[in-house]
Parts: C-alpha cells; sequence; structure tokens
DNA sequence: CGGCATGTTGCGCA
DNA sequence: TTGCGCAACATGCC
C-alpha cells in the first residue's frame, strides 16, 4: 500500500534491517525495475557497499551508500520489502534479493512488487524525479500560504486531483486525499484554484490525521484487523460522521468516494 | 470474462 | 512554458 504512511512505515524497517549492513551480494534479472538496466550490473555495483542512511521524501526512498552514490527507491503500486534468513524460501513475485552482514550475521532483504511498477535507481546525481517533488507534510509541515499559492494556477483541476500532484504535496495518493478531504469536510470536486483558506487549514489538519492514523494503524501490524479507512472504498455504505450515503465519482481517473451531504 | 486496483510517465494539444 | 486529459505500463483478484 505504498502511500506516504506506507512509505514511511517502510523507511522504518529498512533502517533496522540495513543500517549499517554491508551489501554481500545482489540477485535480479529485471530490467524493467533497476537502473542502470542491465540488472547484473546493477547487481555488481551495488556489492562491497555498506549502507549509511535511509530516508524518504514523499513516496519515494533514498539509501545512500559508503560510496557516495545513492540507492532511490519508488515502491510504485505494488512493491513492498520482507525480511528474513538468508536459507528462507525465497517471497512469491521476489524481483530484488539483498544479501547483507550485519554485526557480524547473516540476512537477507527481498523486494517483492507483483505488478513491477516500482523502481530502483543507483546513481550519483539527484534523479529529476526527486528534484520536483514539492514539500513532504509529514517531514516538512503543510505551509498553508505556500499552498495556496501552488493551487490557485490549477484552474480547472479538483481540490483532490491538486492534492495528489507530487509537485504540490510530496506522497499524498488516492486513499490520503481521499480520507484527508472527507475528515476536512470538504467536496473533493472542488476547484482548487477555488478553496478558501479556512477550508485550506481543515485540509491540512486533515491530511496530518489521516497520515497519523494510517501510521498507527501499520505499527500495530498483525494487532489491526480492520483497516483504517473511513470512506475510501466504501461507497454505497453510511458515511461515518452523518450516516448519509457514500457516493463515488471518478477525478482525474483515479476513484474518489466522498459524502455528498457532509462535504 | 469483465472490471477494478494504493502510481507515474509520455504524448499531443491548447 | 505550463496545464490538461488520456493511454500505457504488468499483474492479481473478485
Amino acid at each position: 500500500m505504498p502511500e506516504l504512511p506506507d512509505v514511511e512505515h517502510t523507511r522504518k524497517n529498512l533502517s533496522r534491517w540495513m543500517r549499517g549492513a554491508r551489501i554481500e551480494h545482489v540477485a535480479t534479472e529485471d530490467a524493467r525495475i533497476v537502473r542502470p538496466k542491465k540488472p547484473r550490473a546493477f547487481a555488481r555495483e551495488l556489492a562491497d557497499l555498506t549502507v549509511e542512511s535511509i530516508e524518504r521524501r514523499g513516496k519515494w526512498l533514498c539509501l545512500s551508500l559508503d560510496d557516495g552514490r545513492r540507492l532511490y527507491i519508488h515502491l510504485g503500486m505494488t512493491g513492498w520489502f520482507v525480511h528474513d534468513r538468508p536459507a528462507a524460501p525465497s517471497p512469491a513475485y521476489e524481483r530484488v534479493r539483498f544479501d547483507l552482514t550485519r554485526k557480524g550475521k547473516s540476512e537477507r532483504v527481498s523486494y517483492v512488487d507483483p505488478r513491477r511498477w516500482g523502481r530502483m535507481l543507483l546513481t550519483r546525481e539527484e534523479p529529476s524525479v526527486w528534484a520536483a517533488l514539492g514539500p513532504d507534510p509529514l517531514a516538512d509541515g503543510i505551509d498553508i500560504g505556500a499552498l495556496a499559492a501552488r493551487l490557485a494556477r490549477r484552474k480547472k483541476r479538483s481540490i483532490k486531483e491538486a492534492l495528489m500532484d507530487q509537485s504540490i504535496l510530496a506522497g499524498v495518493g488516492n486513499i490520503v486525499a481521499t480520507e484527508a478531504l472527507w475528515n476536512a469536510g470538504v467536496d473533493p470536486r472542488a476547484k482548487a484554484s477555488a478553496v478558501s483558506t479556512t477550508q485550506l487549514r481543515a485540509i491540512a489538519s486533515g491530511l496530518r490525521w489521516t497520515i497519523e492514523r494510517h501510521l498507527a494503524y501499520l505499527a500495530a501490524g498483525e494487532a489491526a484487523k480492520t483497516d483504517p479507512f473511513c470512506v475510501y472504498g466504501r461507497a454505497g455504505k453510511p458515511c461515518p460522521r452523518c450516516g448519509h450515503r457514500l457516493a463515488r465519482v471518478v477525478l482525474g481517473g483515479r476513484t474518489t468516494t466522498y459524502c455528498p451531504h457532509c462535504q
């Protein structure tokens, strides 16, 4: 589930599993996911490097390596990481496998991605996709004035599409935008350039609420049995706030659920 | 079988 | 130059 909260959860996991670890060996055959595009070269270049730190910006992760290069990772729609003993059977849809040594012990981290829309860029230069990212709501907070200025240029976009624009706010995806607008009581179809400052404050608060709630859900792990969504994927069911039937609309090609009564 | 899915990029056009 | 609208990508699941 890779939106900001899922990627932040992944960053914490990778920090525990990989920070300070030496990469003994990398195995991949997937020329679609890795850059450089030759999987053997990609694997060879990573061997013997040590992972110094892992940061996140929006939906992107960045591993800093001890030779000055960085590994930028995007999970696409279906990417995630699995940690296990080296001898354990490989997980289904494993695309890249990292064999590590950490504190004298051998470990394995697998990148799993059935749909193969994820990316791993090994480079010394900052990729343009990373440079183009807007402020990260969790790491940077939300500046209402700056956000309003950016939204003002989007004359035809809905507020929901604009929130999902990674150059406006980095990390907001379909789930987070849908949930945050419901929490804020703002109609997702409203024009981005016409949203009031009062509404923007409510949206900023709704984003924080959604992100924190999702992070807590992920941290609960197996203990959390039910998903943390209030409206996402719940069209036709009653609004948890007012009981009205939740509606569904497509904005920018993405399914959006909202309450026609209180949003 | 048809429809839907947590995301991004690239293209033509205004 | 910037914004817009859409198809494409690859695969699983219901």
